[in-house]
DNA sequence: ACAAAAATTGACGCTGCGTCATAATTTAAA
DNA sequence: TTTAAATTATGACGCAGCGTCAATTTTTGT
């Protein structure tokens, strides 16, 4: 029995271990420099062991997505229940979105690697329904703001859009500008001086937009943004 | 003379032979399935011939990025003349974006490739500041008709932010809107039934959120995207 | 203790990128 | 037209990476 647990355990290490200097040469060198063989000697085994954990190449990436995206998840959850008010709690998504890149970027790095590539075809269904899941319960944590702020009265669901769709909005720009921000060199030069604090803007802009209670300036969000960090982050410390 | 320029117009052709050739591989099957060797074959040539016109596989997706972004600079070039509105034009210049990944999706797809992956670093300075160029343009664009705004007085330029950075918001929501509809499967299945149009109703809404003259409903917008849908389209189809 | 099952190994086949010496072709001058 | 120099074309070669598999070692269960 005791023999059995330690191999096992031995086992489940390995693939930690696997995983960890994974993720390292990936965020090193990119993803052509995470060579299987090169894991291997790094890791003290022979390169056959490596494929008794994961079928390929992309399987490893997509473990290392499906843990990152797990982290995201949870910070949602906790965002979505910072506030009582709706749109305090947008708005706390909105910032852990934030604190998720610049906090965690060795996650929202490698989350980048599969969204566009062949990646995502080579690997087992298994796989891609939790990265489904996991994808589905950000969206899931949003779409229940939105809803109870609709049931409390805080936004009127315009005739013309879904819950979903209204979710869809802010999806794309804190998507979008997080990924500009991050892999787009010199934007400063550009004109933009702090993108983090323009995406809030326009995020406040859009909510009053759709006249989501309380309408507010930039500068009174500004104000209730400075706040929700200081709870958030006390309660992201206290997560990991 | 007519034998050299004979000569020089062959090598003109083959160059956009290899660049058609690799677009196709391209989309027809991801970056992985680009093969020069495979390429050379379908081309005709040995290998050694491909490397006489770019000096690797990167240059040849760069130069098909260079193709792409020049498309689009183009079309934004053109929507943002189409009306002297400064909110119409605002408009027409997302028409144009959605047009884009629409119409043009060969060429999206393959900007695409580059923004994440290692290809980047690969290439000469010289296409590097091509693409830096075309994207100052398209930037330049856009923040061409903030400024008219501005200036005219359809819009109050927030004491928080430069025009680029109001720029860089609309940037964000189109940008990540299009790659999250582009190449994520079943959005229609979560409840968003028309990403397209939902996007539309959001800029509307982040326009009112910054007071952009004339503010404007969902439905009175959508019925001016449809007029000036009308008047790109024709614009479109003459320039190609 | 021992046989069956599971895990480990690393050489092997294959594909792909980029190079380079050699050959063919084109250019330009005599 | 002839011919030498310059340009262009070729494909075998070196190297590296992915995934496989038969042979070997280790673990497990009896």
């Amino acid at each position: 029995m005791t023999r059995t647990s330690r191999k096992q355990l031995e086992i489940q290490q390995r693939e930690a271990d696997i995983l960890q200097i994974a993720r390292r040469m990936l965020l090193e060198d990119g993803y052509e420099a995470l060579s299987m063989d090169k894991l291997a000697v790094e890791l003290g085994t022979a390169k056959g062991t490596l494929y008794n954990h994961f079928p390929n190449k992309e399987e490893i990436v997509l473990a290392l997505v499906c843990q990152a995206m797990q982290v995201r998840q949870q910070m949602f959850g906790i965002a979505a229940s910072v506030s009582q008010k709706s749109r305090e709690r947008m708005m706390a998504i909105g910032l852990a979105s934030e604190h998720y890149v610049q906090k965690h970027s060795e996650h929202f790095a490698i989350e980048q690697f599969v969204s566009n590539s062949t990646i995502r075809g080579k690997s087992k269904p298994r796989r891609q329904e939790l990265i489904r899941h996991f994808e589905l319960q950000c969206m899931g944590s949003v779409a229940g703001v939105v809803r109870d702020a609709i049931a409390v009265g805080d936004l009127k669901l315009p005739s013309m859009l879904t819950a979903e769709e209204i979710v869809f909005g802010f999806w794309s720009i804190t998507f979008g500008s997080h990924v500009l921000t991050y892999d787009r060199p010199g934007l400063n030069e550009l004109g933009i001086n702090d993108a983090w604090r323009a995406v809030r803007c326009h995020g406040c802009a859009m909510l009053n937009g759709f006249n989501w209670n309380p309408v507010m300036t930039f500068a009174q969000s500004e104000a209730i943004f400075a706040e929700l960090d200081e709870r958030l982050n006390i309660l992201f410390d206290s997560q990991s």
